[in-house]
DNA sequence: CAACTAATATACGTAATGTATGTAAAAGGA
DNA sequence: TCCTTTTACATACATTACGTATATTAGTTG
């Protein structure tokens, strides 16, 4: 009978821990989330949970490097397919924009996150998005499609209103109409930005 | 013996609630502030806070009010100072990021706030600093010193600009530094609104 | 095959929240 | 003035959650 490898198991037993964690964490809130719950209904305890993540927070910080990741690797594929470095930034903006409208990215790293680990910017898992849009803007400047400004403070501040439009967006009444004005409000941010 | 009416015995019950629990808030964040610890240290029980507001939730809500008007007074008298609408908008704005370096603020306002009570946007309290932020734009666009913007969109965005300068600000390793970066970036990106 | 190590479960102590109930004092009317 | 009613606040209790310490089971290594 099939005993798999113990490695095997290890990543399995991981991956359902996160899982259930990342599902509890996004619909309830990590306050909320009762790990004898979610464990359970990963088919362990919270045995195993403090053994591979050592306490509620390490596993937060689990599923956020694991969003942070997806989230970076879905922006590099809009970057890519931009005509212009500076269409790129633009739409790379706006997809995270639309990103962060997900409940889930909303709740886990946009509310949760920074409540329990503290500001974003010091995370061990140090926001890929953020040095990415860096790079981006260094380009930018470097080629002087955009004013002189230092790319690493200029990312910081844009993720702000970035993520403050993606929160209004998802919390209104009216998130169609809501989307096209603060969508609006973003490109003209950024377009304020050219040289 | 000077027993004082009950009316003022109610509201002194209800700052000391609120001061005792704003100093745990701000210091040791909202989940880790136990309810017996401050309310005793307040001379009171949890009975008392219960009975004023509810739960733990209504406690913070009340509390973020509080911070919340006290913010905005202050930013009122910067506007007042200043020379020009537009100087005044600058100020105001770059006033909000120094407010929002105190640790009281950015612990409850800017990180537990978000969290428990989900996006400010649709805070009861309706952040009247976003408000009143959001009166200074129009007036601006109305006579032509800046782009025409969607006033509430802009303010919404630059309000979230405003915040994680703040959070990157109070929580980095040279914050003087820092702070000259994040001012400089703030400055810049107000500066591309102007018509 | 035996000893060891590591993955997971179980059991328990502690602490925090919310609720239900109790109490005492103030307000108000006769 | 006295009795009733309200209400501000305290106390006691039930529930639940986290974290840790210990036990068990299974896989790995010599």
């Amino acid at each position: 009978m099939a005993h798999k490898p113990r490695s095997e198991m290890i990543v399995e037993t991981r991956a359902k821990l996160l899982a259930a964690a990342r599902h509890a964490f996004g619909t309830v809130g990590y306050a909320e989330a009762s790990m004898d719950d979610f464990t359970s209904s990963a088919g362990l305890t919270r045995g195993a949970l403090y053994h591979h993540f050592g306490d509620k927070k390490g596993l937060l910080e689990a599923v956020i490097k694991q969003i942070d990741t997806e989230m970076n690797d879905r922006l590099i594929k809009v970057t890519a397919k931009a005509t212009s470095r500076w269409q790129g930034y633009v739409d790379e903006s706006v997809a995270y924009v639309e990103m962060a409208l997900e409940p889930e990215i909303q709740r886990i790293v946009l509310l949760d996150g920074p409540a329990v680990l503290g500001d974003p910017a010091n995370w061990p898992t140090t926001n890929t998005c953020i040095r990415s849009m860096s790079e981006s803007l260094t380009l930018l400047r470097d080629e002087g499609a955009i004013k002189n400004v230092d790319p690493e403070a200029m990312a910081r501040v844009l993720n702000g209103a970035l993520t403050h439009a993606a929160l209004w967006i998802a919390n209104s009444a009216e998130p169609e109409a809501t989307s096209r004005q603060a969508v609006k409000a973003v490109r003209q941010l950024l377009d304020g930005l050219r040289a």
